[in-house]
DNA sequence: CATGAATGAGTTTTCATTCAT
DNA sequence: AATGAATGAAAACTCATTCAT
């Protein structure tokens, strides 16, 4: 075996050991998924594990980067922040990401509530983690707002910052009132439609 | 101390355990509490915990009970299901309905993220015992939908079974997804907006 | 109410106690017998339990009394050791003791296991006392014997003290042996024909 | 160290702590033995205990079967049940299997009194799986029986299944009368001959 | 005396972590 | 690297005993 294989082996058993905790920590909690649980997923023996991560929290911040690396990909192939020109461009926008969160609520229920959830009770520093990669996304939306305030599009008087942080948290707060609803039919376009009509007349120039 | 004296001292140590519990349960989860960070808090030993409870599972039924009781408290002194006459009457009752359950999520958003969260996965006992509190919501949200049919301003041909549970569930999306926002002023607005609108084309007459 | 009477009440809850106490213990055994059982099967509460007896272990010496009292009353009325003047009546009367005794186990069952079994493993004390309750037993056999050396249908030449004690273990030894079996109609019959006829041959004179 | 020797230690480290909690538990009984004490009798952690044992009731079977197997031992080797063609063949074999019983009291007279005495008392799994191996023995002893009125020197109209339980009990009796016992010499010598005796007369043919 | 709430030592069991092989 | 036996901290729960009322 060549070096570059040796490390790519390693690679793979520390991504097995991830995935394996990964449905674990998100099908069973955090607090009840033991390190008995995720080396007896791969046939491993306890001692294996601390080759890999120096302890059971350790392995909690890989399967977060994990699930996080997911959410982005989904985001990812996201509209340009500078491609809207006009405001129903933007609103287009808006309406494609919220959708295409209620997608990953649909398909991924127990990365979010985890995440949402129970990730908060484990330790500040996983808090201090979340808060980072929501400052991330706060961030990529001021890029939105503004473009749209150049363009002249928005309101030339809002404080980026703070539309920002209102944009994202309706959009939130419309992604996770799906985490609860039974998903009537008409629930995201409800709430699509409530989301670009405020935003149309809260934000919009004129 | 007389009789009476005593069974109230007994109720008031009973109540600062549930109280406790409560807290702990409500922010740490109820797997993270333990029974000697219960009695610790009271600077009480672990074994007067067990003169009050039968097991640590038992004490989550009273901090259930006591949650449940704010949680009616909240709702009591709820419109008439028999007093709207009209159309707008009804909406204007779903709206005051909605706002009442977004401010006991701002109140106690802890509370509701316990019952909506982490509580069906403990165990069957308390998931059946969170089915049958929804009934009763279920129920006499009903009573609202009977009489709009009954007094013409809701669709004739409406199964009031149906329409109530999804009126329920529209009123609990919406609430849950409070959960998630830190509150921006304008989001119960919007909500309760695209609520209202979405019942009156979709369950009003004509 | 007199003194006379006051004490004769302590006595009566006291008496009432030991009784509680002998039916759960024979019944249950010692170590699974908890003071709670007790007072509960008075009425009473722990504290008052405390009133009467130093510890739990403090009601064991009480209700052994209390059985050996039965014992002994089991055994009152015995024959006197002086009354035989022949082998013969000296052998009716071993026949007489072995058949009382093989009805004490037939009686109370519980209670001789208790002693021969459960009393040896609880503490050291205990065994002090059934041993020195087993001196007074082989005293009490040594009459017998003295006094069939003396009137002559005893060899002479038997060590009393010796000899008293083979007896008495023989006819423990028999009523012991009663205890595991599920008395088969001939078994006293057989065990005091055997008894008596090693007897005969082993001490009688000539 | 090979596959085989790590087999070996396994076994081996079970071992002792069947035999540190056999020793333990046939002294002082089982409700008076904590896991506490068999592990610090080997000098290891309580930990340790539970890598070989799921649970304290868990050792209890091991200890059984290592009783077992030490009583069966004893009986191996045990006469032929074809062999005895007389009456007296037969009751010669009645008295070496009273004997080697005896002896077996005499050895390990603590083993006896808690399978005849505690173990009954523990658990119903327990009970079944003494009364298995009870049947096992009334089986083994009809082999003796129906050799014995097949060759013609036990009573044509005996009932094999009848006769042979009341064989073992009498056995039994004796063996278990033997417990209370200081074991006096002559002990074995008048029982065995008692039983042989009771059997002569009660099932030899004429 | 009687009461029973409070106590805390002791018991079983779980599980993250270490370390010799 | 992989193994898995050993460890011990921590958790739930029991129960004998104390003591203020």
């Amino acid at each position: 075996m060549t070096a570059q294989e040796a490390v790519d082996r390693l690679e793979a058993r520390r991504a097995d050991l991830v995935h394996a905790a990964s449905d674990l920590i998100l099908s069973k909690g955090y607090r009840n998924t033991s390190v008995a649980d995720i080396v007896s997923a791969l046939g491993l023996s306890h001692g294996t594990f601390y080759n890999y991560f120096d302890s059971r929290r350790d392995v909690l911040d890989a399967v977060i980067d994990y699930g996080s690396q997911r959410l982005a990909d989904r985001l990812v192939g996201s509209d340009d922040p500078g491609s809207a020109t006009t405001l129903d461009d933007f609103l287009a926008q808006l309406d494609r990401i919220n959708r295409r969160l209620h997608e990953l609520v649909a398909d991924e229920p127990r990365l979010v509530q985890f995440i949402v959830f129970e990730a908060a009770s484990i330790d500040q520093e996983l808090v201090q983690r979340m808060l980072t990669a929501y400052q991330g996304f706060v961030s990529s939306n001021r890029s939105y707002v503004e473009n749209g305030i150049e363009k002249g599009f928005l309101r030339s008087d809002l404080d980026s910052e703070v539309a920002s942080e209102a944009l994202l948290t309706m959009l939130l707060s419309s992604t996770v009132g799906a985490l609860g609803g039974q998903g009537v039919a008409a629930d995201v376009t409800v709430s699509s439609a409530a989301l670009v009509d405020f935003v149309r007349h809260g934000m919009g120039a004129q």
